[in-house]
DNA sequence: CGTGGGTGCACCAATAGCTTC
DNA sequence: TGAAGCTATTGGTGCACCCAC
């Protein structure tokens, strides 16, 4: 910059005007330090500038698992809000590693970053978001609820959740026996959900399988794996199963399907959860209780933006979940 | 930092000293600093750091595609080999959007990250990547490859995917006429694996089928809608079919599905792409030309370390693709 | 007289607010 | 008033140097 400065014979201070599209620099002015800059090679230092002004455009979005669709679909949400106000949306992945979390957590607050919105990583407890609130870096928290933090939470409604699977698998399909499949045993989500379907179920008059209402680490592979070993010890299974996760959904249906116990007459009614985007192409199609990841994404990057002393405009509550019913629960 | 070193009568000097884990500093002094740091709540600031050092422990992956799980596997490998070496990897998402990545390349290059890993949007040409390569910024392309500018280009063997599926459909499933389904008109991999996979049909006297081997967008709903269209159009499908992607796949497959045309004896043979992590799960499993995603990923971090001049081990060619036979292509 | 422990100051690349012509 | 300059400031780091055992 104070090569282009000197170059023109001018003060790096109108250098640094023409580089904010100031209105207070003179057109030929403009146009001549532009050139110049592009002659020299010249790039702004965002860094520098931000270290000055003690703002930055950074928004990290500290995530479990990145493979994990219904996170690529929050993801999309956040970046459509926060890029319209000018903000630089970076996701890093957690792997659901504490230390690891912990470690990006604090480059964020070291790097002066605008803004967190996280889905903690599934062990995290208080302690982990002391440092966090204490820096006073605006923070979202996402879908994990942490007790014992004072942190602003987006999550979906759990308990509808819950309650609709119960009211579509008894109601609409006539299941008398069910479970609440998988889903970490530590997550808010698993919690919330299987207290109201249960209860929901109980009501009913429905009897519950414990067996088949297990954690399960809360993948296609793992889900899979489970419901193959309880099929091959002999285990028969409930007539209603609500899925923790689509993701989980598919691997549940996959080894119901090796048992031809799955999308026919007279088979296992199986309901996902969140309505992902590749589940209306699955074999059977799965049915599920979207939660419109992309939606509850932009809630979250609207109560940041609020959090961070911003106006904002748009709902900061997430849509309530609705049964989208397809092959796998046996409606179609 | 300076009201720390006030508050001890310390200097500035042997606070940053202390911060930085120096060992010329005594164990007294730096008990003494830590603590009241603690006690004033004082946070370091990277950001000013990296502003005299001159350097940076960002790495950004600048991807087309979040939801893509394609994508996602390459990030972890990435992270995995810079990670190890103690750099901060974030990803950003163009969304393919030819704007949105121009402005996040800038982003990456004012803010003075150590490198960046891309996998340039669709209609990227070499002018998008001008300023990035007079930047400095150390750079790998990754996937797409694009003429006319001077980056290292890490991708896979797009000649070896085309002739291994030819062979397999071919050679194994006697298929007598085939088509390669899918994929963006202007992606590099495309070309080269369907070149390789028509020569290698031409060669064996097997038909090519040209209404079955238009491009598509590369996403399962649109693979989907297509071949939908195509069947509903009363088009049959040549015996063997190699997909653009896995992802691709998911969506022909369910088209077929609907028409009782795969999985079964007698059936069309599909053949994906990657051998994602879901593909195993699909029904039918999907068979595929395996490209290692997260092993790709970790080559290109290998190759971004060359790229700043550091010391790498391990290999930087991307393993060989192999076909993972399973279902969908009548193997099983 | 070496050396462990620490200091002082210029410097990185920008911006804010004031002054000057 | 419009255009530009001056200078302190942001939060650290590198390096030369100092001083007392």
């Amino acid at each position: 910059m104070i090569d282009v400065a000197t170059s023109l014979g001018l003060s790096r201070a109108t250098v640094s005007l023409v580089m904010r599209n100031s209105p207070l620099v003179s057109e030929k002015t403009r146009v001549a330090v532009l050139a110049e800059a592009e002659r020299l090679g010249y790039v702004y230092n965002q860094a520098a500038a931000n270290l000055r002004t003690q703002r930055n455009d950074l928004v990290g979005l500290v995530m479990p698992d990145v493979i994990n669709p219904f996170v690529a679909e929050v993801s999309l949400g956040v970046q459509e809000v926060l890029g319209e106000v000018g903000f630089f949306v970076m996701i890093a992945n957690t792997v659901d590693r504490l230390e690891l979390q912990a470690q990006i957590l604090r480059s964020l607050v070291e790097h002066r970053a605008a803004g967190v919105v996280t889905i903690p990583a599934l062990t995290s407890t208080a302690e982990a978001f002391v440092a966090l609130r204490r820096s006073g870096l605006p923070t979202v928290t996402l879908l994990r609820a942490i007790d014992g933090v004072d942190l602003p939470f987006v999550g979906t409604d759990e308990a509808a959740i819950g309650r609709l699977g119960a009211e579509h698998l008894i109601d609409v399909h006539g299941c008398r026996r069910v479970a609440y499949f998988g889903g970490d045993q530590l997550a808010s989500p698993r919690i919330g959900r299987l207290r109201a379907f249960r209860q929901a179920a109980t009501q009913a008059g429905v009897d519950w399988d414990d067996e088949w209402s297990e954690p399960v680490e809360a993948t296609a592979d793992a889900a899979y794996a489970r419901a193959t070993r309880l099929l091959a010890a002999g285990s028969r299974p409930p007539a209603g199963v609500l899925c923790h996760s689509d993701n989980m959904a598919y691997g549940l249906v996959r080894a119901l399907g090796d048992h031809r116990l799955v999308g026919d007459h007279g088979s296992v009614s199986v309901l996902g959860i969140d309505d992902l985007h590749q589940s209306a192409m699955w074999t059977p199609s799965i049915s599920s209780i979207a939660t419109d990841p992309v939606g509850l994404g932009r809630v979250c990057g609207r109560v940041l933006l609020a959090e961070m002393g911003l106006a904002v405009e748009g709902t900061r509550r997430p849509t309530a979940p609705e049964v989208h019913a397809r092959a796998s629960c046996g409606c179609v």
